[in-house]
DNA sequence: CATTGACCCTCACGTTGCGTTATATCCTAT
DNA sequence: ATAGGATATAACGCAACGTGAGGGTCAATG
């Protein structure tokens, strides 16, 4: 398929193909008069760019991605899925605050200025974060826009309290994953993930999953104490619930 | 209040807030020092600023709307209401292709490649158009990207087009809007306008009754003849059902 | 009163992701 | 051969800020 037939079935521009092509994050093969010849491999990962680009991912950050060794479609897929359950729960909240809003200008209710502005700031979609995690960068401090702008002693409490969270739960390992004290610290750790970004419930219990089911994860956790990456997850799931 | 306080508050940057100052979009009082202070009234206008942003519009669109002697903030928000519901239901729709993407990844079902992207597009939201209506430029093809593509002729003959429709629906206006022959002329209206939009019978409903709410829209459709508009949503609204 | 740290200002260059226009070549139907 | 549609590259321009520089203001503290 040539670049405007491409352009039509998808709905974006020449202009667009061209620029992907040229910053090397869709090369599609050329004929000997020039053109570009896009495939079905192609199309595909078309697909994924554009479900990246619709979650608010940079070109930049989609290429990196994409070229990852461990990339693996189906995850992506099913990672963009959820990425996009809760974009759509962020609607929801919008919506809700449309609701309120009407309903405070008509006398019904009161609102605080912080309320008539929830849901409208949508800047760490957790997911992405682990998309970040999975195939970007592992070092969250350094992916995250709220940490970047710290200073060198705010980042350092910042690594204490984290560290000191994970060496906890090492000492609880052993126990029950739903015991008042293992409950206790994973809330902290729920609250301590919040200030980085707006974790759902169910976002929450994912990270868990993820971290018994990404190596890279599993063996940076354990460091604190083995099998910690599974009691973390059970833990989590426990007060996901 | 100044800068800081309210980017922390909304969630955006005081360079984002200079900026807004800047173009003339949000132009809070100043003090003597040259500070910047934020009213509430300005509150309510940046959470105005910030749904239409959301919901894709530029500045200079969100600058327009919101000059217009027209804009009633009541109005918008319930458009905007509207709009996110629209934008809801694309996501959902992603959603959906997804789940048939990794459907046919696993050999369970079939997909056309235009399947893959569905979804994908959503440069046209209808409630966008109606916003635009209602405060922005009243001629539709003024402020459509398609339509602004076209040659001359092609202009004049989809401005005939829409003539020969409305012309048909007002020699059918002294009946009844669920008659066949209504029902006929209205789908024509409903393909006509999907040319230029996505439009959900919701939203084509909507629309129908925005030709009645609106007394600049009763009046242009009404020299096609007394009561067309009235006509219009009613056989708009049994189309959508 | 002086100092300090946080916050404020303006200025201006840079970034991202294309849109748009110009100019030239390629392809296919007539 | 011609014409019209499609393709290519090149390159300037734009929207909406992010970022850094340099300087002023404010309020608490010693």
């Amino acid at each position: 398929m040539k670049v405007k037939e491409v352009a039509d079935l998808v709905g974006i521009s020449v202009r667009t193909l061209h620029h992907y092509d040229e910053i090397g994050l869709l090369r599609p093969e050329t004929t000997e008069a020039g053109y570009r010849m896009y495939s079905e491999r192609d199309l595909e990962t078309l697909q994924q760019i554009l479900f990246f680009k619709e979650l608010g991912f940079s070109l930049k950050e989609i290429q990196k991605i994409l070229e990852d060794p461990a990339f693996d479609r189906k995850e992506a897929l099913e990672l963009q899925r959820k990425m996009l359950v809760e974009k759509r729960s962020h609607v929801d909240h919008m919506i809700t605050t449309i609701d309120k809003t009407i309903k405070q200008m008509l006398g019904e209710i009161e609102m605080t200025n912080k309320e008539k502005f929830e849901g409208m700031n949508f800047d760490h979609n957790p997911y992405e974060e682990e998309a970040r995690r999975r195939w970007g960068d592992e070092k969250v401090d350094e992916s995250n826009n709220k940490i970047k702008g710290m200073s060198k002693e705010d980042k350092k409490k910042l690594s204490e309290e984290w560290d000191g969270i994970y060496t906890r739960l090492a000492k609880l390992r052993h126990g029950s994953p739903d015991s008042a004290e293992a409950q206790e610290a994973i809330h902290e750790w729920y609250e301590f993930l919040n200030h980085f970004g707006q974790y759902s419930y169910e976002a929450f219990r994912g990270l868990g999953q993820m971290y018994v089911d990404d190596e890279r994860f599993t063996k940076n956790i354990d460091n604190y104490g083995e099998g910690l990456a599974i009691f973390m997850r059970d833990a989590m799931a426990v007060y996901a619930d």
